[in-house]
DNA sequence: TTTAGCAGTCACAGAAGGAGAGTGCTAAAT
DNA sequence: ATTTAGCACTCTCCTTCTGTGACTGCTAAA
């Protein structure tokens, strides 16, 4: 299945001058531009053995060729994966989120528009979670007579919001030694123990509890925490999206779509970064595109999803050192609150 | 200045039309379709004089004719504002924003999309915002030894969160002492009265307390609460956007400008409804749409924005009807938990 | 003031042609 | 067996040209 070392060195030409210019390469440059030491027709015959085994395509038959899925697959799996970005770069990442570290969500947003921008394409991170989620606090805060505000923290600092509406009349004093007592009784379970769990409760406990109980089912009843997608622009104004229609229903696709839950997830515990591209892809309006995915965070405790979305024709070693050097920088942060 | 009964009438059928179609409007169409009783050489004359008085446009010399500018604002004068969505739409829209009621940001998220959907345009919602924050409570999470995480209430159930790193351990009943006696001191307050509040401070109270500062300061900064912005592809599918170039630096100045701080804002007290047209946009990369905006809440204490943004040639009584119907929703909801 | 009639203008679509890019093939050279 | 030069061939792309159809603007009569 070798291709001989030569072969091996157009199609790694192609590919990259593919990804440099977006248009079909032709022999006569491959020749004379790489100092091959030989003729365009030989490079011709070689193109010719490379298109018949699918590493290559044209457009139509007197132009150039381009790569095919097969001819990027076997690209990224002959880059070295363990590319790092330059220091310096990382050093600005570093310092760019450090300023916005204790915002929380507001940082992973940072994150992802930050992503966008290094790698030119849409960035995707998702927010940590862990596999079942556990309670850790709860507040109640006091609206008006009937209503309050349900503020329920999950570990991994998660906070999630909920309007009550009682049938009695109810003080702030009464909300918080309710909480008191929730919080003593429900501290660290998931919520499965919360259900098993028989206490005497008031009904305004029994309602609160409930609502407890249907906020952390939806929790873990998601694949992924909430979606920061950033970067849509840039990676539109790629050549590749000249014509709208390709444009619209990816765009339909990533404002709308659950995209992310049909996708192969990395695994974290084996450091694995994973590179979806073209057909490979199950999402049909995807098929066009590459994925460079990885997860962070902490196995068993919260895990988050940091990727790149592009066209197959992308920077590929540095959407992939840009993808690892975010999911260090986003595990370490994880770390320090979790 | 007024146009004379046919004029008018030959003015609105050319925008109805044009808004319908998106092509050029024929003489002959307009005085065949419409039964006005005359021949196309007088639907010429009239239309003549439109072009002069610049209400009608030609795309070239030998076309039919689309509206300026100032035929969509005269368009949108002489459309009645008060127009109801049917009462079938206003129920469905009620009933599918009931469910999600309890879920506040989420709720907007929400109500964003369903007002995309309805206009098949993009849709604006802000969050509610009063112009000077109140505190109204806080909690102390401990995260871990000496990280804990700050959850910050204002009025009209605004949740912020912050991480913060103390410089001794700390545990959760010390936090909860210390909230304790924060929420006591600051309840009620505006950011100012917490600055000139001099009480005897622990360094970690006045650690929170910088904090909380912090945070209502921002608050105050920003003119607008976080916007929702939805529907994006339902707008660019128009055929306005057929060519690239367009789209995406709209695109852009969506997805990451400031661009509703430059847009004049309609005022909640006199129940205003504001249509900009084109070119009355102050911003440049808006200038090709209509913005329908709104605002919803309650003056001096929690109001955001409720809007559209769409192809000028839009649907203005359709989108106007159900700017005007969320506007009311958001209201009635806001007053809900203020 | 309105109308019919008609010449005139322009966009658009399709055909034709030429230029240029790049190949595939063949036959000779290494 | 591999490499090379040379050349005919193919196909796209751009330009030019032309005919057609859509509308108008104008004029002169109703």
């Amino acid at each position: 299945m070798a291709l001989g070392e030569r072969k091996e060195a157009i199609l790694k030409i192609i590919v990259n001058e593919y990804i440099a210019g977006a248009m079909p390469i032709a022999s006569k440059d491959i020749a004379y531009n790489y100092n091959l030491k030989v003729s365009p027709a030989t490079v011709r015959n070689d193109v010719a053995y490379l298109e018949e085994q699918d590493y290559v395509m044209r457009p139509h038959p007197s132009a150039g060729t381009m790569p095919t899925d097969k001819a990027y697959r076997h690209y990224v799996e002959t880059l070295s994966w363990d590319v790092e970005l330059p220091p310096i770069e990382q050093d600005l990442l570093y310092e760019l989120l450090r300023e916005a570290k204790e915002e929380t969500e507001q940082w992973l947003k940072l994150a992802a528009v930050l992503l966008a921008r290094f790698v030119r394409n849409v960035a995707v991170i998702t927010l940590p979670k862990a596999p079942q989620c556990r309670f850790k606090r709860l507040d109640l805060v006091a609206l008006q007579d009937f209503v309050a505000l349900l503020i329920l923290v999950l570990y991994e600092a998660r906070v999630r919001q909920k309007i009550l509406s009682f049938n009695k009349r109810i003080t702030q004093d009464d909300l918080t030694m309710l909480a008191n007592k929730l919080n003593s009784v429900y501290a660290g379970m998931t919520n499965s123990e919360i259900l098993a769990k028989k206490t005497e409760f008031s009904p305004e406990e029994r309602q609160v509890t409930a609502c407890v109980v249907d906020t952390m089912a939806t929790e873990d009843k998601l694949e992924h925490g909430k979606p920061f997608l950033e970067g849509l622009h840039l990676m539109l104004s790629q050549p590749e999206f000249a014509q709208n229609p390709r444009m619209l229903s990816l765009l339909e696709l990533l404002e709308e779509g659950d995209w992310l839950g049909n996708i192969p997830r990395p695994e974290l515990d084996k450091r694995e970064l994973r590179i979806i591209i073209g057909k490979e892809n199950p999402d049909e309006a995807l098929q066009d595109l590459s994925l460079i995915i990885a997860e962070y965070g902490i196995p068993d405790k919260a895990r988050g999803i940091v990727g790149v979305v592009g066209p197959k024709r992308m920077d590929y070693a540095r959407a992939i050192s840009s993808v690892n050097c975010l999911s260090s920088l986003l595990t370490e942060s994880v770390a320090e609150y979790i």
